[in-house]
DNA sequence: ATTAAATAACTGACTGGTCAGTTATTTAAT
DNA sequence: ATTAAATAACTGACCAGTCAGTTATTTAAT
């Protein structure tokens, strides 16, 4: 086995580790999976994963705050940048369906629901850092529109509850109702989002 | 111990050792929660339990199989026997506001969501018998109001998972980040389908 | 440049505790 | 007295976490 010698190499190592980690909790649940399988996963020995994280406990708290924030981060700046609410409704939407394809965020999701119980403090770190980031993102976006006279809103933030719920929907459906091999069942996400936002749109444009 | 020596004290008792089981899977997931934690909450010992249920995989089974459904088809028929789409959109919404805050649904949506991967055959069960159920029965909502003029509809199967799409996300709110003692992150839950109901009018209504 | 010593990353067999499932025994009802 | 229900003690498989030993890599001396 080769040896992870620089902080460089080690951090890689680490982040091997975390996904294998994901995967596995993703799949088993916390209780369920196995150190030696996540161990395996990424190719060293259920001793190196010790060297990394005290144990199963620290492990799950590591991938739950190690892998959600940074995708957050990069979406909230460019969305605030753009110029009118129904760019912005539309950039972030689009950045979302982009995520929910493309990054382990949803398996994330999945995880937390299944096993946050046994964390509650990852739970309302999740909700913080997410969730209620993710609605008040909404809410600036839909009192900037609202005070342009480009939109109207009688509710703002069940609004923006309303325009986060097909997100959830959608990766619930993808992680616990899409199984692979029933094409009938998979869930058209751009057509859902594409429509969601053509809903919305109607709701809140002025006239 | 009392016996239970009638088929109705059985049932009875089977019913005991289903829900005490629900909230156990619910607040543990399928490999953390113990059997003679289950047999404790319904005041059994664990070789009673063992009576009732083959083993714990069993267990599982059943609680899908017989929480579920009932409580849908009595719904169905009830929206159905609506006059108008409006009427239906409504009465629907709002039974599906008292399946959520009276029944134990909301916590075997979460046992789906968290240990489904290990019994596929009843997560396809759950798809089959309650969403797409769901799904259908409101394409046919709309489909009836369409044709009456009473609404226009550009694409009648995602509409319906636009409207349920608030339903799942409040299940998933409310089971999993809102935790008990945290009053400022409760879901008002007629707030927001009421929200969501006009909403869905003014998108559907024709002028 | 070669090599021996030192270091630290890595390994996997082992242990102690847990829990699903079984069974011998007790208890309640007829 | 007989039977069926209930129990609690028991067994064995499983797995998180440990640690004595192994080996790749670096360092220092010649």
């Amino acid at each position: 086995m080769q040896r992870a010698r620089t902080e460089q190499a080690k951090d890689q190592r680490r982040n091997t580790l975390l996904h294998a980690a994901l995967n596995e909790f993703f799949d088993k649940g916390f209780t369920a999976a196995r150190m030696e399988d996540i161990a395996k996963l990424a190719h060293v020995s259920k001793g190196t994963l010790y060297l990394y994280f005290a144990n199963k406990q620290d492990l799950f708290r590591a991938l739950i705050e190690e892998i959600a924030v940074p995708t957050i981060n990069l979406t909230s700046q460019e969305v605030l940048a753009t110029k009118t609410g129904e760019q912005a409704l539309q950039f972030l939407l689009q950045s979302i369906a982009h995520i929910i394809r493309n990054t382990p965020l949803p398996k994330l999701v999945k995880v937390i629901i299944a096993d946050g119980k046994a964390f509650p403090e990852l739970v309302t770190y999740y909700r913080e850092q997410v969730l209620n980031r993710m609605f008040s993102l909404l809410e600036t976006i839909i009192t900037k529109a609202v005070e342009a006279k480009e939109w109207q809103c009688s509710d703002i933030p069940m609004t923006a509850r309303l325009i986060i719920a097909p997100v959830i929907f959608s990766v619930v459906w993808r992680m616990v109702f899409e199984s692979s091999n029933e094409q009938q069942n998979m869930l058209d996400l751009d057509a859902l989002f594409a429509l969601h936002t053509k809903h919305l749109l109607v709701i809140l444009k002025v006239n």
